[in-house]
DNA sequence: AGGATAATGTTTACATTGTCAACATTCAGC
DNA sequence: GCTGAATGTTGACAATGTAAACATTATCCT
């Protein structure tokens, strides 16, 4: 019945689980190593035995950002079959969750010397290279196409949702409509005019 | 030839001149209190007289940062005559201006509570509309078209910039033949299948 | 089981940063 | 030239990141 553990079992994890929630609440803003120290009832120097310093853990955050996006990017794929639709599938999970989690989404793309995403988690891009595939090999691009069709999709999508998501006077509206809008010329952008 | 001005003549400007000058060299790293005001060789109190606190600073020299972007824009889009290109070169300018100065770019788009651009300066996104007015003029596209279309350029170019310039390892190539793609197709997405 | 050793936390200390308050100097207009 | 407004300076303080030294717990080897 210790309750003063002391040890605190996995402070690693703790650490990055009450990031995101600050992440999720407030973007970037509270990542900082003494006050996620504060948050999980430790001296700010434990976190040193689980990451070198205070911009490694940031960068872990963001890392685990992503994969949450490429998470939610594959639960909207996984509920389409035509491969068209799975293609688009994506950009639109892509910019919902930039819309619904602007923290975790300005978080993902800080440019703290990103972390790449680890192998065995989905990775945003990785989902989205795979539907850009399926549309080669069901004919609606070619194979010398991919490249630039991603870059196009991706900029596209990436961009909307920043740009969505700050608070320019000049962004793009974000309403269902305009989304699908997007996606639609997105789309033409990628199969063009045959 | 009293050297010990004490006063130091134009100080605002002096700390947004050695803040571009830091933000070209090395983005948003260097922008804080402290470090700007060794830079001018004056006490960190100095700067309160011109700016309430750290983050207008920053929000000062980010806002030139954009002014920037907008100048070259407005610069490329006076080398041309027809409608068409005039609007392709602001998107064109629009990334050269991102790759050669990803200093400036993040600076200009880092969300500190971002001060509009002046009024009388020249506003990127203001140009960038401006040829957009000009294409439903010359009758490429529907006035009720507007938006959606502005809303795509200005989405792909963003993110492309912003994509190119990071260090993602799935970062799109960013040769000018890779821009000219991502132009034509987002032409593509524009103008439609007519 | 017991003791060496690795893992994991803590306290202290210090440099840096942003910012407040109080004081000093220069400028501008009467 | 004096007075008040602008503009800079110094000193103090709280918060932050991180190094060094020390303390506690876990693990593993005989």
């Amino acid at each position: 019945m210790k309750k003063n553990t002391y040890h605190h079992g996995d402070l690693e994890e703790a650490l990055l689980k009450v990031g995101m929630k600050e992440a999720r609440a407030s973007g970037a803003r509270n990542l900082g190593v003494t006050y996620l120290a504060k948050k999980v009832h430790v001296s700010p120097m434990a976190v040193y035995r689980h990451f070198p310093n205070g911009e490694s853990l940031k960068s872990s955050i963001s890392q685990r950002a992503r994969e949450e996006l490429g998470r939610r990017m594959q639960e909207a794929v996984a509920k389409e079959t035509d491969v068209k639709r799975r293609f688009q599938a994506t950009g639109r999970a892509y910019i919902q969750f930039g819309l619904q989690e602007p923290g975790l989404f300005s978080v993902a793309f800080i440019d703290c010397d990103a972390a790449p995403t680890r192998e065995d988690n989905p990775s945003a891009w990785g989902i989205f290279q795979d539907t850009i595939l399926d549309l080669c090999n069901a004919g609606y691009i070619k194979a010398s196409e991919v490249k630039s069709v991603a870059a196009l999709a991706w900029s596209a999508v990436h961009g909307f949702t920043m740009l969505a998501g700050g608070q320019d006077p000049m962004r793009p509206t974000a309403s269902p409509k305009a989304i699908d809008d997007l996606i639609e010329r997105t789309w033409q952008g990628i199969v063009g005019n045959k």
